[in-house]
DNA sequence: CTTGCAATCGAAAACGTTTTCGATTGCGAA
DNA sequence: TTCGCAATCGAAAACGTTTTCGATTGCAAG
């Protein structure tokens, strides 16, 4: 029932752990019948090497960690997805931790992935992270390091992304063009990067098309929940009934205002258009269905284990590695809500 | 920037690797004194010793494996946060991997985590799974398994569920209650108990109504899609229009019923009721809002890590572990579909 | 008959812990 | 003084790999 070792194998086929082991990594100092043999038997009692045996000795896990601020969270869910399905294809495992959006937690997860020795990290940085001392930390140590969806400026490190100013900025064009001229914002924390740019591209669609900003039609998603969303859309109806759009920094506050819009019997969008941001499954499925911006999580997350194994190769074979930003692109999706 | 060593720590401190080892471990045998002095260091520090290396001596990683079918799907979403703040507080990580509801990939994700010797594996098993002798592999190897949600009754281990019949019954009472009489159902894949039980709940109802049961009221969701549901409650309206309520056994099919009967203006509830199953937090937001039954996710993946925890404790001590049924309770949520 | 070389193989060290068991010390009791 | 015991400590084996380096063999070339 004890699970076999080389010791095992080597014995019963009375060879070395040695050339056992070499068989197995197929070692070119090994001859092809003794080869044969090995794996034959191997294959046959489904042997594997120790996996933490092995790593004393290479210093490698074959495991990853990423760590998100949300799990029940479609965006990231999928992310997920694309990392993992990325890692196995190499045989990667991944360790998931959830930071919940919290700076302090983030800090620990971090560090018990470090103490778990995995060969790379990937993040997605919390909204109320606003230093980067405990990420740099992580590239102190040499390991590689991707940040998704979430990142940082100020952090020397890749990332993966998509370019939300110009998403936002496309967005707003969008609503202003089907006719809309009092549009306002339900923006994201004030931290995070994701929300300032969308924010910007708000800013900057606004502009172009020679349209006054309004600083009291911004209001700030903290949780960016459907609940806020809602509050929002009745503070709106009631005290600026002349605003005509809303875009709002993600799904969830856009299917709240909606959902509120609904119940007072406003036409959506003959009365009020409604914008999200991220083409979560359901946006497709409320009535009216919502106008947004895909965002693709797969992809995003393929992309970030992509980037950490290229880094992870050349830091094997010594070579400098710098970092590279990618950017993913997005798409503006026209449902009924606009 | 190596990772130190309890080697490191002993040379700096003139003390024998034994000794440090012992001191962090408040093994009796060594003094108050430096025990307080290799802590004190350790702390400053920052050293834990090495995870894999100890390993090799306890046999324990630390480490357990969770498998669900499903990543972007919020009731597993939270059954996984569940499972990692109690695996968290008890100093475990866990690594994820996907079913993606096969029976094949299934096979092999288990396969990767017995290499892995992880402490532990928590599954969900896939909708196409037909047999078990994967599962009962991993008893064998005397490794605990607590399986969650979509078990099996042939598996001689631990789960934790839900009465699927109970609260399946209870939901078809309260749309017979609230005067409905031809009520049909979208029922889930045949393999999974979850949704046998659900369909058994179904027709236990209409039986103590003294409703007839129609097989060709019952539809199979194979994906359990909103998709599926849109395209059955097209076929109902146009085929069955004297059908007043539909069961699902899932919130995604009823959104998408509830999406069709919204486009061709069929009065919910007046005209048909519809209710759904697990109490997704996308139900409480479209129009109208979803009546369901709530599974608390949370606690499920809460109660299946305690499990997990429980077993391993007794197989430690050698003892004999008899595997147990935990039960979830579900609330019926009325809203305004019903 | 040497010598050299290619082709195979294995011994052993190393990775960083944990834990058994033995060693040492100091001190009170006899 | 001698003995026994409690209190501390450390040496060393073991966990299961990987990999360096040396050993052995057979055979062709000189």
């Amino acid at each position: 029932m004890k699970n076999l070792t080389l010791k095992d194998i080597a014995s019963t086929l009375n060879l070395s752990i040695t050339t056992v082991s070499k068989a197995l990594k197929d070692y070119p100092d090994v001859s092809p019948k003794t080869k044969a043999k090995v794996k034959a038997y191997t294959k046959e009692v489904n042997f594997t090497p120790n996996a933490y045996a092995a790593y004393l000795r290479t210093q490698e896990s074959k495991i990853i960690g990423v760590i998100i601020p949300r799990l029940n969270h479609y965006f990231f869910s999928n992310v997920l997805k694309g990392i993992m399905k990325a890692a196995e294809a190499e045989g990667y495992m991944v360790i998931v931790l959830n930071s919940e959006e919290s700076y302090e937690l983030e800090k620990k997860q971090i560090d018990r992935l470090l103490k778990q020795n995995v060969d790379g990290i990937l993040l997605s940085i919390a909204d109320s992270t606003h230093d980067t001392k405990h990420i740099d930390n992580i590239l102190k140590q040499n390991i590689p390091l991707v940040l998704f969806d979430k990142y940082s400026k100020l952090s020397q490190c890749s990332s993966v992304i998509v370019n939300d100013q110009n998403a936002a900025f496309t967005a707003v064009e969008h609503l202003i063009k089907s006719g809309r001229k009092n549009i306002a914002h339900l923006r994201g924390p004030l931290l995070p990067q994701n929300s300032i740019d969308r924010f910007l591209g708000y800013r900057k669609a606004l502009e172009k098309h020679e349209l006054p900003y309004k600083k009291e039609w911004v209001f700030t998603c903290q949780d960016i929940s459907s609940d806020e969303g809602y509050a929002y859309a009745k503070y709106i109806l009631e005290k600026y009934p002349e605003i005509d759009a809303i875009f709002a920094v993600a799904d969830m506050p856009a299917i709240g205002a909606i959902k509120y819009f609904n119940e007072q019997n406003v036409a959506i969008p003959e009365q009020i258009s409604v914008m999200g941001f991220s083409n979560w499954k359901i946006s497709g499925l409320i009535t009216p269905a919502l106008s947004t911006v895909n965002q693709p999580g797969e992809t995003m997350g393929r992309k970030a284990f992509e980037l950490f194994h290229k880094e992870l190769q050349l830091l094997k074979k010594g070579k400098k590695v710098d970092y590279q930003i990618v950017e993913i692109e997005t798409a503006l999706i026209v449902r009924d809500s606009t």
